[in-house]
DNA sequence: GTCTATACGAAGATAGAC
DNA sequence: GTCTATCTTCGTATAGAC
């Protein structure tokens, strides 16, 4: 029984879990069972979110996740089999809106340049946008600490974002070279590096102490001393 | 049985657990029981040191630790009564060297510039010196990390750690600039917060993987843009 | 000082009743 | 699908013998 209900649970642990439009029974509210089982998966992603934010992943527990839900722990594995399935959902969740924030939009810096934002102004409007969103900058960065530590589940992931994150950067200044408007001397690969590297570090400190520094004008200075105006 | 099975972990990692009772006075350096227990202190530490930096401090447990030096996990407990008085002991062993590195040497770049080294020399030297020492770097970028999660034991002394690394160099930035060696519109308080968050980032991605990135070349790239030579 | 033995709790995960 | 009960392992810490 067990195995049946895993065969049609979920298709894949990704982010979606309604591509059933299977309504038994009842008409046209399509509220059947599956829809209710997604809205739970989606809760449970949720709440995975907010807990592996604020303690990490090592620190944070299935016990509260199932308690912010409402279910027992047991029921939450019975959508993730694991917690790392847990943490690969909430990572996907997230990741499909954007790379480095929750992207309030569309594209990020990197294709920002053959569009008609502003590379400097893309990367200042997802900074200022994250000071919204602390959570989720918090998330990335306890991950990135743990990612450091022996045997880290996390240290993949961590691996091939910083990867994705310079490989966009890169491309956004390499577009701002042939522009003409990157300063004499700067390679866009170290730029990228050290783009991503700031950003990190300076939210680390703010997030330690909100009021020690200011992460849009930290960024806003580093990128106008290597970027010239349009 | 379990405790058993730890005891017969060999000892061969540095220190002999052979409870030989010191000549007391005897020796080279008046070497007695007190040494002895001062030398398993320090070999303690030392292990202390290597765990938490490879496994971060939620991560690291006090049985590896023992395991290192040889001794059970309660005999451990009775140098250091708590996990957290372990940690502190292991702070405080390297903040008495430096403050940012394990410091090779004396002053730190803050002090550099009144000296007769240059702040940005003072502060390659240390990031050279520091890929010797990645345990160093390690042990304060994951306690970086977790210090972001909620009721973390180590919040406290990565907030203070930042306001000194923070000052610290904001006073070199100062002392340069009194001496005309800073680019005009260049905060020294802002520069010094740039300037540990591009050294803590481009670190974390080092420790992530060494071949991505070239912290030395980073840092002098940053700094030679905001420094004028000598 | 060092050990064995153990308390005590929390973690992730499994089995099986309903 | 959801639960209770349980398993197993691991964590810090304590008690007390030697």
């Amino acid at each position: 029984m067990t195995a049946a209900d895993r065969s049609d649970a979920s298709p894949a642990d990704g982010v979606e879990a309604t591509p059933r439009p299977a309504a038994p029974g009842r008409g046209r509210g399509s509220r059947g069972p599956y829809a209710k089982s997604a809205e739970r998966r989606a809760a449970i992603v949720d709440a995975a979110f907010d807990v592996f934010s604020s303690r990490g992943y090592r620190g944070g527990s299935l016990q509260e996740v199932a308690d912010r839900v409402g279910v027992s722990q047991t029921s939450l594995l019975h959508y993730f089999p694991s917690k790392r399935d847990l943490l690969r959902a909430v990572l996907e969740r997230r990741d499909a809106v954007s790379i480095r924030g929750d992207g309030s939009g569309g594209a990020g810096p990197g294709s920002a340049a053959d569009g008609d934002e502003d590379f400097t102004e893309a990367v200042l409007r997802q900074a200022r946008h994250n000071e919204a969103v602390p959570g989720l900058i918090g998330l990335y960065t306890a991950l990135a600490g743990e990612a450091t530590t022996d045997d880290s589940p996390v240290r993949d992931y961590v691996a091939s974002r910083f990867d994705d994150l310079r490989s966009e950067y890169a491309a956004g200044f390499r577009a701002l070279r042939e522009q003409g408007r990157l300063v004499d001397g700067v390679d866009p690969d170290r730029a990228a590096a050290a783009l991503v590297a700031l950003w990190d570090g300076i939210q680390l400190q703010w997030l330690i102490d909100p009021t020690s520094v200011d992460v849009v004008a930290q960024l806003r200075e580093h990128i106008d001393r290597i970027v010239l105006p349009a």
